[in-house]
DNA sequence: TGCACGATGAAC
DNA sequence: TTCATCGTGCAC
């Protein structure tokens, strides 16, 4: 598997996002290696995006979203789920990926279908916020065979409350992948 | 120092 | 449609 360069991820976020498709997650933990092909992810395209945690600001949280770019921001929803976001473009620009679902690979036990589930498949916590995704330990591969597959686009999930911005297509999954959360 | 509210998921 | 559960951001 080839491990994605930081040149990747420094890129305008709605193509990382679509590029991200198909690509394979790797998280060793406790010498245990999980894998999963990610199947749904939606783009948060700055601090200008009233859906993105971002756009209040630079705050203790959203201080890694304006960080580099391969990056992962993880913050803990509804006090019981850790999600996991990929940070975008240029140091400054505060914009990321959000991964949605993934598609079980390898050691990946449980639920994948939305991001909370997927963070507790892959023991994936605030633990590895602001951690490097060019990590031995902490990665996103492209696999060495790659499906063809067909991609949707779709208004975000769970974001009414960001006016215009959560009607834009910013969400974008494989078709048909059994493993896209519902909704 | 207090409090309203989630980029969710599961039960009813 | 309701609820579990708690860190964050902002009001006071």
């Amino acid at each position: 598997m080839q491990k994605l360069l930081r040149s990747f991820y420094d890129r305008e976020t709605m193509v990382v996002a679509r590029e991200l498709l198909g690509k394979y997650l790797v998280h060793v933990s406790r010498g245990v290696e999980r894998i999963g092909r990610i199947v749904e992810v939606e783009a948060y395209l700055g601090s200008h995006d009233l859906a993105a945690h971002s756009a209040k600001g630079l705050t203790g949280r959203t201080k890694v979203m304006f960080g580099p770019p391969g990056h992962a921001y993880v913050y803990l929803i509804y006090g019981m789920y850790h999600c996991m976001n990929v940070v975008t473009e240029r140091e400054g620009h505060a914009s990321a990926v959000l991964l949605r679902a993934i598609e079980p690979i390898k050691n990946v036990a449980g639920r994948t279908q939305g991001p909370g589930l997927l963070c507790r498949a892959m023991r994936i916590d605030k633990r590895l916020n602001a951690k490097d995704l060019l990590s031995d330990d902490f990665y996103i591969a492209t696999p060495r065979r790659t499906e063809p597959f067909v991609m949707i686009k779709a208004p975000r999930v769970g974001v009414d409350y960001a006016r215009h911005w959560a009607r834009r297509y910013l969400r974008f999954y494989i078709k048909g992948n059994l493993f896209v959360s519902r909704r």
